[in-house]
RNA sequence: GCCCCUGUGGUGAAAUGGAUAUCACAACGGUCUUCGGAACCGUUAUUGCAGGUUCGAGUCCUGCCGGGGGCACCA
């Protein structure tokens, strides 16, 4: 039992001896640290419900709690403040059990939620002949790190990618590509080359689309073509565009440090959609309508969506049909099925969700999609002028670039370097998207977005390698220690698996992002103002705080899909 | 037109219905520059507007205003 736990149970346990009626008791922090560790505001509730003034009634439990816990040893004080808040101060002996604990179990911040649940998880999704644009990064980023969290409280988590290699998209490209033939990169190209290439056709192919109407029906021609494999030369073209895109997006994955269990193509899970939704045509869930099939979204408040079109061919929708019942076939016990994509899609998965719960209302239920927000150019006008397009890949390595240049002199050698700029790229563009609610838009700004100081991942990745080389230059970390002066950091540190339990329980990194910024400003300044090496009878429990904190901060870091480098 | 999301210092964000609204950036001023300066300390708010619910509202409800997104054969 936790030290939350162990006070939420004597504040029942004080309601009930003082016969007070139930209640839920709910501890917090406090924002202020003066104000207590712990607080409790069951006094405030009850108030009313006992006929008492809250501030009195506060007394009251507060003196039983004194009866109860005020002798034990984690307990310094507890005082009523404010309005009728019971508030507990931990005391110095307490954490300095909490950092023996943090240093002595490998599991700690750990928990239990996810136990024996099993989850899947669809994030990424990019799109074959297209660019790895930011959208993507952030879905990989989120999806990453909830899949870190979730695995972190005890899920058994499968990461998916669902890959777009068929459809409309790809017909325009394809289209494109056969106007230049003569263009096309060779394989022994360099890959950005090759899937750059592709890049500029399928946007040559949908500007077509749009305002040459040979061109359209050209492309709707090899969009047949491409669900029937008719033509064995378009095939061939298709292929080859389809694994140089695969591959590149393969490269960037490792780059980020995901490794998906599954590839599921949209190419594959068409057909598995088609005859779903022509099954339930009579049992009335889908309709016909304009030669295409339906679901009237209308009668259930949603949108009205066409899951087969005129042409017989699967739409996106009948797809994720498709590939949703796949999903649950493919792996059984499935407690949770989450999907990340951007925010344009909700309304859109309202439909679908709807739809597999009527097909199969367990599907429905464990079905769901988290839409996160949008990017969007502070400079928008700027980018599109200069017609600089930033993909995802383009801004990691510009971000690499820029910590290169910063860790030039250092003495490492180019391999280090090298490391240390991946590293670091990736931690600032995952932080800048994981430290706020996945739905809020981001505003993209670049010289913020890969700012090293302050609010950013570099911060934390810095704070980390000071400590570890303040470790580095100890041999082991002794356990035998006192902490004899109050210290914020270790006021923090033991909060660590409650933080975690709150993102996983609202599916929410940003949590671990804002408390790991909280430890490394309460480290820095701990830092500056107190040496630690040869510190007299305080170096002891002062190396132990590092270690201590240097635990948490690289649990975090992980759980936020960041390394965190001992050397930058 | 209908529906969904959103509005917090100059900027970007945080805050399980709780106390004096927290953090970072920018600006200004300072520390230190002997454990790694990507550091540390200090100074800057009518939470869009108006009602309501509640002991208590940035948070919940209603209306209005502003921003973003979606609404039949794209994904």
């Amino acid at each position: 039992m936790n030290i939350g736990e162990k006070l939420s149970k004597a504040i029942t346990e004080a309601i009930s001896d003082l016969k007070l009626p139930d209640s839920a008791v709910s501890l917090e922090h406090p924002t202020e640290i003066s104000m207590g560790d712990y607080s409790c505001n069951v006094a405030l509730g009850l108030a009313k419900k006992a006929g008492m003034k809250p501030k009195e009634l506060a007394e009251r439990i507060s003196e039983k709690l004194t009866e109860k816990i005020g002798q034990i040893p984690e307990v310094e004080k507890i005082e009523v403040a404010g309005p009728g808040f019971i508030n507990f101060y931990l005391s110095l002996s307490f954490l300095g059990e909490s950092i023996k604990a943090i240093l002595a179990d490998e599991k700690f911040g750990e928990n239990k939620i996810y136990e024996g649940k099993k989850v899947l998880m669809e994030y990424t999704d990019p799109n074959a002949f297209k660019v790895f644009h930011i959208g993507h990064l952030m879905s990989n980023s989120i999806g990453e790190s909830i899949s870190r969290v979730l695995q972190f409280s005890g899920a058994d988590v499968v990461r998916i990618c669902y890959p777009s290699d068929i459809g409309l998209h790809i017909a325009k490209a394809v289209w494109a590509i056969r106007k230049k033939i003569s263009e096309i990169p060779k394989d022994e190209d360099p890959i950005d080359e090759r899937t750059g290439f592709l890049g500029k056709c399928y946007v040559e192919g949908t500007n077509a689309y749009e305002s040459d109407s040979t061109a359209k029906k050209e492309i709707d021609e090899i969009n047949k073509s491409l669900f029937e494999k008719s033509d064995d030369n378009i095939q061939a073209i298709y292929k080859k565009g389809r694994q140089w895109s695969l591959d590149h997006f393969e490269q960037i994955y490792k780059k980020l440090g995901t490794k998906f269990d599954r590839y599921i193509y949209e190419s594959e899970v068409g057909k598995k959609g088609i005859e779903i939704v022509n099954n339930f045509i009579d049992k009335g869930i889908f309709e016909k309508s304009n030669g295409a099939v339906i679901f009237p979204g209308e009668k259930y408040g949603l949108h009205t969506r066409v899951f087969i079109n005129s042409a017989g061919f699967p739409t996106y929708e009948a797809k994720e049909v498709g590939l949703n019942v796949y999903k649950f076939e493919q792996y059984k016990g499935v407690d949770e099925s989450i999907i990340i994509t951007g925010n344009e899609q909700n309304e859109y998965f309202q439909v679908l969700q709807r739809v597999l719960g009527l097909i199969d209302e367990k599907i429905g239920s464990r079905t769901k999609h988290f839409g996160h927000g949008m990017l969007r150019f502070a400079d928008g006008k700027m980018s599109s002028r200069t017609g600089k397009v930033i993909t995802g890949e383009s801004l990691l390595k510009d971000v690499e670039k820029l910590v290169w240049e910063k860790i030039a002199n250092r003495e490492l050698s180019n391999e280090e370097k090298q490391d240390i700029s991946q590293k670091v790229a990736v931690g600032a563009i995952r932080y800048s998207i994981l430290r706020q609610a996945k739905t809020g838009n981001i505003v993209y700004d670049f010289s913020k977005s890969i700012s090293f100081e302050g609010d950013s991942g570099p911060y934390l990745q810095y704070s980390y390698a000071r400590a570890a080389s303040i470790l580095r230059k100890v041999g082991a970390v002794k356990s035998d220690f006192e902490i004899k002066n109050d210290n914020f950091i270790a006021r923090l540190l033991y909060r660590f698996g409650e933080v975690v339990s709150r993102a996983v329980t609202e599916h929410e990194p940003h949590h671990i992002a804002t408390y790991l910024i909280n430890i490394a400003g309460a480290f820095n300044n701990f830092y500056a103002n107190n040496p630690i090496l040869d510190s007299g009878e305080e170096e002891t429990s002062r190396i132990a705080l590092t270690s201590a904190f240097a635990k948490v901060m690289k649990k975090g870091l992980w759980l936020l899909g960041i390394e965190a480098p001992e050397k930058m």
